[in-house]
RNA sequence: GGGCGCUUAGCUCAGCUGGGAGAGCAUCUGCCUUACAAGCAGGAGGUCAUAGGUUCGAGCCCUAUAGCGCCCACCA
């Protein structure tokens, strides 16, 4: 053993390797183990027409810095990987193929073929994301990767609707539904988009239908929809209308007599108080023929051209015809005037088509009773959303909730499991495929032509994925899961349904925890997307800075649940971090070996597993520097707990950059340096010991460096460390004996001083190398800590003799000096001080005082404060106060010695 | 129409259950000091959107206001 790090950081020259050693290793694997505990996230499935994009990095990320951590925790940590048919968006890209290659439409091919295809493209192209992923650094466990419409799944698709529908949770009704006629297909009401877009009303009048009649008239924003009118609806409160109830009115060219109706529904201060019904194309004007038993009459197409009912216009695309029928309309008299305004438009979430509601026959899961168990699971405080907020959108949508659209008019996906038998009409539901109709015998069975909605089998995918409907061990052991990670932009189409799912098929909520993150935005705030081409490609970036460094900048870029900028220079703040941490393991590596690149020794016992690093002889910094890691830890460890991974990591940043590289490996350099065998080989192990810890802190959120650091150190076979990679290492653990309360005193009095000497020989303008005394005035407990920090005062101010002194009298009066917390500092520099700076710093410095004092002084003067507040914090107060005092009368002492030396 | 978020240093953002405001980048000064110039040392920079309130004490809690943004909603 031996050997160091390459001189510069390199990332590509590891992470590849570090990769496909842990995959052999078969580390990401978890197997159901009942000596450790499960901890479980289910990836959630990247459609296989994606390429990775920001936000599966961002998501993915997440995912992996809480399993990497809870393995290290000892868990039994399963992270299960998979990707999604996307239904919609598989065969639009399927059939754009065949249309740019063979010219030929999907339906020129038939169903079979075109399945046949899109197999073929899944294979190529299905697992280009999960390959992406492996960039990433994500351990997940790819011998249990799954495909939602793999052999698995598709079975608990049709047992979980065969469930269903035997419970009347499913159904088949004509009712009105989203339709994109783009697409070809109905849409559940979470694919639908509401955008608000310039629109008109135009007011038409309807003119009586008898002599004498009364004329009504009514506003729409879609007049291509008034071949569908059946009636006009007014409310019975409305004054205007009352005595019209009843009456009949033409419809506009058409000639056709309409009733006049009451209803609830019209509001009398919104349009002219009047209502056009139209049952077949929208979901109200249905409502209201329902109530009133009214014929349903359909004037649209499911290409979005006109029917025969729109006589002359039959054929017309609905826009072409809406200009048309205005313009006659209006022609003829019938338009009273017109209104501009924004109107509210529904859109395909896909394809981005102005849909249609349209009359249809479909499937219909019946929410009522599914979404009860959901709701009672969040407001029981079983299901924990984080942040919490979101958990009222969550209850908003499920108590809002209609029954949910699940057929599809499509070919890619899985087929609905029901037959129709054409001779007695019988509707057959079942999980195989029946050969002959129960009730009547023929086997003139037909299959439904429709699939089933995506999210149907997405749904499924935290119980699917481990094995359900088999009673398998992994389902036992590894459900319910433990964290779902996901953006709040699909709370609606996942994780509720997800939800009610697992509550109907497993009678136990799928998650414990929802993790909700935001958006991954440029660097103008904006959204990422292809067609702005503002995307940022997480492969390039890795390829740039390295993944580590990819991953770091997300993970400590996130407030949770709130959007995040992607900004460069914060790529390549954590493309330094990486740097930093390289060097500084460099420069411990390098001590720990002799010339030969063989290990130096090291303390008796350290590679024990109850070895204890405070029973050798350790120094203040020493202790000083293992305290801060216990309280990292603490830290670290608590706050991941509560799901808060941004602090957690800048915490180990602040950790190995602040006070590790820049206080610590400062602080030792002399003693490994020196002749003293017995330290130095204290400080080898000190070092071995950070850096282990640190290098385990850091590598959830940075694991190719961590473990490649890690294969460069000294080790060896002991439990602590399991299989000797890193990944599989022992989480620290906090610890009351390595808590060193007075070193942490010592070790603060000594940077307060190095940092006030240096900014004195800063201010004198004194180059770093000449060589200064000082005189350091103090008393008690902080004179005792002042005395022990000397040497590492003297090495690191570069400061050759201190002279200590307790009282004013004995300190210099002339020269320049600074305050610090506990002590006032001295330096001689006749020939250097600058009186009128130093008068005018030395000013500045009391007034600062004077300031504190009048604070303290204030607020202990506060009968309330006193009375009220804590004692402790009225302690700190006082205490505060006495040190404040003395540091002024130090300063006025030290001001009046400066002023005489001026001159003044 | 309903709900939610944001407003803190020049920029991008942190600030846990209320007890003297932080980071990264940028900027200024000095350093190629034998781990690191992807670096080191030392500075400067904020009436925490506004107005009230609660409290001994408010960036943090409450109420209103303004600006920006997001989500939901059956589009007369």
């Amino acid at each position: 053993m031996g050997k160091n790090l390459a001189k510069t950081y390199n990332p590509k020259d590891f992470e590849d390797r570090i990769y496909e050693m842990w995959e052999k290793s078969g580390s990401f694997h978890a197997e159901v183990d009942k000596n450790k505990k499960p901890f479980t996230i289910v990836m959630p499935p990247p459609n296989i027409t994606g390429q990775l994009h920001m936000g599966h990095a961002l998501d993915q990320t997440l995912q992996d810095v809480l399993t990497r951590w809870k393995r290290m925790q000892g868990y039994s940590a399963l992270w299960l990987p998979g990707s999604d048919h996307a239904s919609i968006a598989t065969e639009v890209k399927v059939a754009d193929k065949i249309r740019e290659e063979e010219g030929l439409e999907k339906e020129d091919l038939g169903r079979e073929e075109f399945l046949k295809r899109a197999w073929a493209w899944k294979e190529e192209y299905g697992g280009r994301i999960t390959r992406q992923c492996r960039r990433l650094g994500d351990s997940c466990d790819w011998e249990r990767e799954r495909f939602t419409m793999d052999e698995g799944c598709n079975k608990a698709v049709r047992t979980f609707f065969v469930k269903l529908y035997e419970q009347g949770l499913i159904y088949r009704g004509n009712r009105l539904i989203n339709w994109c006629p783009s697409c070809g297909t109905s849409l559940s009401d979470a694919e639908v988009e509401h955008e608000d877009k310039k629109g008109m009303y135009w007011y038409f009048r309807y003119p009586a239908a008898k002599e004498g009649g009364k004329d009504i008239v009514v506003a729409t924003s879609r007049p291509e929809t008034m071949f569908g009118d059946i009636a006009i609806a007014v409310n019975p409160e409305d004054e205007k209308y009352k005595d019209m109830v009843g009456q009949k009115v033409v419809l506009p060219l058409v000639g056709r007599e309409i009733p006049v109706i009451a209803d609830s529904y019209p509001d009398p201060e919104k349009g002219t108080g009047a209502v056009k019904i139209t049952p077949a194309h929208d979901p109200n004007d249905f409502e209201v023929g329902k109530r009133h038993d009214l014929e349903i009459i359909s004037c649209i197409n499911f290409d979005a051209t006109m029917n025969e009912n729109a006589g002359k216009y039959q054929g017309m695309d609905r826009y072409d015809c809406r200009k048309a029928w205005v313009k006659d309309l209006e022609e003829a008299g019938y338009l009273v005037k017109t209104e501009n305004l924004t109107i509210p438009v529904g859109e395909c979430y896909r394809c981005g088509t102005v849909i249609e509601p349209m009359l249809s026959d479909q499937w219909f899961v019946k929410m009522e009773t599914l979404a009860k168990p959901a709701i009672e699971a969040a407001t029981s405080g079983k299901l924990k959303h984080v942040p919490e907020r979101f958990e009222k959108t969550y209850l908003h949508w499920l108590n809002e909730i209609h029954d949910w659209c699940i057929s599809r008019q499509l070919w890619w996906g899985h087929r609905i499991p029901a037959w129709y038998c054409h001779d007695c009409g019988e509707i057959i539901v079942s999980e195989e495929d029946p050969t002959v109709c129960p009730k009547c015998k023929s086997k003139n069975l037909k299959q439904d032509e429709d699939v089933l909605d995506t999210w149907f089998s997405s749904a499924l995918w935290p119980f699917s994925t481990l094995g359900w409907p088999e009673k398998t061990p992994e389902l036992e052991y590894f459900y319910p899961t433990d964290i779902l990670v996901t953006g709040y932009d699909i709370i609606f189409f996942w994780i509720v349904r997800m939800v009610f799912a697992g509550c109907e098929a497993m009678k136990e909520i799928p998650f414990e925890k929802v993790y909700v993150h935001g958006l991954v935005r440029d660097s103008q705030g904006r959204k990422m997307s292809k067609s702005l081409g503002n995307g940022i490609d997480p492969l390039e970036e890795i390829d740039k800075y390295g993944a580590d460094a990819l991953r770091f900048m997300l993970i400590t870029g996130i407030t949770p649940g709130n959007d995040m900028r992607y900004q460069d220079e914060r790529m390549i703040a954590s493309r330094n971090f990486a740097n930093k941490l390289w060097n500084a393991s460099r420069f411990a590596i390098m001590n720990l070996q002799d010339e030969n690149e063989k290990f130096l020794p090291l303390a008796e016992g350290i590679f024990d597993d109850n070895f204890d690093i405070s029973e050798i002889h350790l120094k203040a910094p020493d202790r000083w520097m293992i305290s801060r890691l216990n309280d990292a830890v603490k830290y670290v460890t608590e706050t991941m707990e509560k799901l808060d991974l941004a602090l957690a990591g800048q915490r180990v940043y602040d950790l190995i950059w602040n006070e590790y590289c820049d206080w610590y490996i400062e602080l030792v350099k002399k003693r490994l340096w020196s002749d003293d065998e017995e330290d130095k080989k204290v400080v080898r192990t000190v070092l071995v010991y950070l850096l282990k810890n640190m290098l385990k802190l850091l590598h959830p959120y940075m694991p190719f460096i961590t473990e490649e650091i890690w294969g460069y150190l000294p080790k060896k076979d002991v439990k602590s460390e399991r299989n000797g990679y890193l990944i599989n290492a022992v989480w620290p653990a906090y610890s009351e004996n390595r808590y060193f309360q007075e070193d942490e005193a010592i070790l603060k009095a000594a940077m307060d001083s190095i940092t006030a000497i240096r900014n004195i020989r800063a201010e004198a303008n004194a180059a770093p190398s000449r060589k200064l005394t000082a005189v350091i005035l103090s008393q008690g407990d902080d004179l005792d800590r002042m005395k022990i920090a000397e040497g590492y005062i003297k090495d690191l101010a570069n400061i050759t003799d201190i002279n200590f002194v307790s009282d004013i009298e004995s300190a210099p009066d002339d020269g320049m000096s600074a305050v610090v917390p506990g002590a006032q500092i001295f330096i001689p520099l006749e020939d250097l001080v600058d009186f009128e700076a130093e008068l005018e710093r030395l000013t500045k410095e009391k007034e600062k005082l004077i300031k504190e004092v009048e604070r303290v002084e204030k607020k202990l003067s506060n009968q309330g404060f006193v009375a009220k507040a804590p004692e402790k914090v009225v302690a700190e107060e006082r205490a505060k106060m006495e040190k404040y005092q003395k540091m002024l009368e130090k300063v006025i002492v030290q001001l009046d010695n400066v002023a005489k030396k001026a001159g003044k």
